[in-house]
DNA sequence: ATAATAGTGTCTATTAGACAATATCCT
DNA sequence: AGGATATTGTCTAATAGACACTATTAT
């Protein structure tokens, strides 16, 4: 009795049930460019709610309160990632970012429901693996313009998305490229995520900035399209 | 029987306990200006964990499972904040963005908590009723220089607070300022927030932009200091 | 040869930044 | 009068945007 109003007294005594809780998941926006287009990974759902309906990746975040209190957040969505694209950390490393935080009331109708919503992209070159790789089995590299009705609050999630990539694209365009690429490829990278055009000219001289920056240099050989070859550059570090 | 398949009939099996769950808060990133200082509103805690530590004001976010799935996150944000401000709907509404959510284990040692942080931002007019009302009376702005040692990860909440701030200062400045505001003070927040001082003339010549844009207007008088006044200047909108 | 696209050059307008100089007010 | 600060002005460099033009390849 003597450590009454101790640190170690209190912490025994506290109850953490005494708040009811909610579940909390991550959903995944899993981008990448294939076929000149701006494409999600989504699943389609096999069960109620929204059974039929295209939905993120996602799942539940492992918690407990004991001495294991589970997963930090981040590793819950890198664990997603891995899953959902069967790309796991021995492959080059997708870029992964936390989005925004979604909790309104209703918004799964079997209970409360708080989903922490991740970004990642996925350069073009291993887009094709995703679909064949393990629980991504039943995924499919949807077209952004094709969305229709979506699960849940997806659809206002995706929106999030697109326009926190289009915000920030220069600073994760090289996210969205392989690792060799020509100029034009990665103007068509702008093109589609800002949905504006860009002019080859003036996309040209900001992109020789980057170079001289160190930030791109030049690679070996050149990309045969089906008119003149371009020129093959990488992103150092 | 015949409904077995159905969603309402799945809605009813559905078992939300059959994951763990973690406690889920907000916690309030409150930012002003006062005498010529950034600071934070921050509560001395009375209990274990972190007792006698400094920390963000915030709470649990109200849930439930069944027709009252509980509140919006947002909500919950702006409950907590009207609570620890005292400032109700009544007076100015307050700017309130959601900042990041973390959720590392471990970070409270009691048990599992994922926090959503939002960030507020209080005119300085106001700032000085905060610390007066309701469960704000034990409440006090902090300098951000003069932070010590802060309950859980509170420290590097407020780290990501005053950089988003910083990179968004364009489009929030207005909120922390009073209704009414001379071009140096204006010039002021900004070398607050950036911790870079600002080009006099230079400044001026961004914020006569904004005027001729019709973002802001001048306003009624001139404000007097101990040398030259300046004139007086309100965001329109 | 021609179509297509890579790549170059030019012009204008806008903006940031450094910095000098002047104007106006309080004490 | 003197100090402080509001206010104006000037110069340079960097950048965005529109747009005309040339070069090189596949067919």
């Amino acid at each position: 009795m003597k450590t009454r109003s101790g640190e170690a007294a209190f912490l025994a005594r506290y109850r953490p049930a005494d708040y009811p809780r909610p579940s909390v998941t991550v959903d995944l926006v899993i981008l990448t460019v294939i076929d000149a287009e701006l494409r999600v990974l989504l699943i389609q759902r096999k069960e109620h709610p929204y059974k039929g309906s295209w939905a993120l990746p996602g799942g539940f975040v492992r918690v407990g309160d004991g001495d294991d209190q589970g997963e930090d957040l981040d590793a819950a969505a890198i664990r997603e990632l891995g899953e959902e694209t069967g790309l796991g950390p021995r492959t080059k490393p997708m870029y992964l970012e936390q989005l925004h935080t979604f909790g309104r009331a209703g918004r799964d109708p079997r209970m409360r429901v708080i989903t922490v919503a991740y970004f990642a992209l996925v350069p073009p070159d291993l887009a094709p693996l995703v679909v064949a790789g393990g629980d991504a089995a039943h995924a499919e590299w949807v077209a952004i313009p094709s969305l229709r009705k979506l699960a849940f609050d997806h659809a206002e999630i995706i929106r999030t998305a697109l326009t926190r990539v289009a915000a920030e694209l220069d600073r994760i365009a090289s996210k969205l490229v392989p690792s060799t690429f020509t100029i034009p490829e990665l103007r068509s990278v702008y093109t589609l995520v800002t949905g504006q055009p860009q002019d080859p000219g003036n996309f040209r001289r900001r992109f020789n900035r980057l170079v001289e920056d160190g930030v791109i240099e030049k690679a070996a050989g050149k990309r045969i399209t089906s008119s003149k070859p371009a020129t093959v550059y990488r992103f150092t570090g």
